[in-house]
DNA sequence: GATGAATGAGCGTTCATTCAT
DNA sequence: GATGAATGAACGCTCATTCAT
């Protein structure tokens, strides 16, 4: 029970951090914003976090294993051989970043803190390829089925990961004229297009 | 002359600033750092920029400017009807980031300042458009000559940036594995063979 | 009580400023000195104060109520009609800053700076006004009385004030052969001289 | 020829310093400051000072010398057995901050500069013990000539340099609504009240 | 003489972290 | 468990002063 107690303020403290990454952005998040927004002690937090980088470690998690649950969600359901778009795992991607405005900036600045933090890299890179992964068994599932042409998965799902991260970097410039519809159609309609039979 | 040498000392001091992002990131560099990377005081620097805002605004600017000049050379090279690839402007986006390892993560560095910073932000968004509006230019004029077929060039445009952006991200995570020459093949290809006729 | 522990660290540091203030002049106050004279650390002074300018303001807060409550008490003091002297209020200016030799520096110091700092010129025009009034009141008293000839107390008050501040200014200039009880002396006298009937 | 050019110089950077000190108070005047006001580059300025410091101790012998000529022009005017007011040299001091508004403010501000700059204190010391002692000879005089009683003119100067001091400083601060004529006709009605026969 | 580039000490302030209570 | 007082290193920046040109 008190392990349950204990999880419950981890977790909170992980969201709250999340927010606070979401609406100050990485570079201005301190310990005394994150105690403000879980309404919490800076001691209390330290109590739980040895370190603000193991806050930021555990908020990377979450990102990933929500990410993941989402993923492997879509994985269930594509199973019907007809569904090109799921197979190939763009919609999903779409969806996600769609639905969650604030993803791609919690993404992109985990990702600018990456090349000088090797277990950010690492989490981020597991991440980019478990979704390529899932794309992938997409691509060779349909291949198998005879729905796909014969290429290279690895490098189709390459391109797809592409596709959402490129169109997700653009919409977030570009705010309020980005037309995610037609743009994110357009990008399966391509794809789906060479590699359809 | 004088003149000349104070530009010079700016250009080295926004240089330096340059290779202080690549190697340290974006939120690591310091007054301190530049000033030692440059080889000059801290007080040198503040002489030639009022701030270390003012120093990353210029480093965007020459990255920018720098970006543009490719942009535009490319440009003039491909008025030959025939050459559908260089028309998207998608080869020369690879090109560029293919030979400039670094440029990815100062993009991303500043990309995910942007957020907070209205300057950046504009900056950032205009280079994008830049680039969009040179491929859609390409695509249009392909289009006219009747070596695409109709397509809406703004969003084709928007997939080629993606493509170049996500790409780039990719190959910055995954540096050693990545077959950045098989994927921006690939990933010409699907966009060629969408819109050729 | 903890509340109180705190209200006392504030006013260690006040005080530390004051003792600052008074030995190196405000213009030499640094963060660094009050935290040394507070026997603190530079990041506990600014746990209390969140700028310089904070901890400034309320030096000079204290040192509006500290006087405030002197020249109250006078008040309460100076009920007797024949009291021409303590109703003038003169007696009390010049007791005070005879008593505490530091006040007229820290006086000027702060007036110095009020030309550019509004905050502080409220605040010492409040006290300058406090001062005059409670004057102008006893002037007025008098009057009524018919101890005093009729005069315009506030006029009568100004100089009154005058004289206290220009005396001061004067002893703090030349401290050792100032004759300050004979000067201050002569000074009521003359001002009672016109006033009194 | 020269010399004069020198002087004309070191005169024009005095001036300009007074002027910064006016419109930014001392504590804000810098050698970049200085320069701009004089249209001078900064290594102009230190060629003909050698210190800031320099700068500032011309400036207050500088005042002192423009406020002595003017208190000595008084002395030869105040010849006239009968002209009790100008034997005080009250008028003339009330004349002096009267015309010029931003007198006060230097002389505040050079005063609480003083308590840690002995060069400083020295020269307003001395120029305060010029005008107390042109009010006592004044007094003295008057005393000789049986138009004032038998005061002890030492004490009386004092109280006319209180008188010019406080009231200056009390329109310093209540620049809008302080009657500063009605105020200084008084206080020079008061103290002539005391010593005229 | 005159310039302004360059220096570096010192400023106010921020903030992750520690620890007594 | 929980608090927030306290620390101190590091930050961006200012500015009097020096000095090569």
């Amino acid at each position: 029970m008190k392990k349950d107690k204990s999880a419950d303020r981890i977790s909170h403290i992980v969201n709250a951090t999340f927010r606070c990454i979401v609406e100050k952005g990485y570079a201005n998040v301190t310990m005394n914003a994150i105690a403000e927004y879980a309404g919490l002690s800076k001691g209390a937090i330290t109590h739980y976090f040895k370190s603000k980088q193991d806050i930021m470690i555990a908020v990377l998690n979450e990102l990933d294993t929500k990410l993941y649950s989402i993923v492997h969600k879509i994985k269930e359901e594509t199973n019907s051989k007809e569904d090109l778009h799921y197979r190939l795992g763009l919609s999903a991607g779409f969806q996600l970043i769609r639905n969650d405005f604030t993803l791609m900036f919690v993404i992109i600045d985990f990702l600018s803190q990456a090349s000088n933090n090797t277990e950010y890299a690492s989490i981020i890179k597991s991440f980019i390829e478990k979704y390529r992964s899932l794309s992938s068994d997409g691509v060779q599932s349909g291949s198998d089925a005879g729905v796909y042409k014969h290429v290279k998965p690895g490098i189709i799902s390459t391109i797809v990961v592409a596709l959402v991260l490129g169109i997700g970097i653009q919409r977030m410039i570009d705010k309020e004229q980005f037309n995610f519809d037609e743009i994110s159609t357009m990008a399966e309609e391509i794809v789906i297009n060479y590699i359809a039979r």
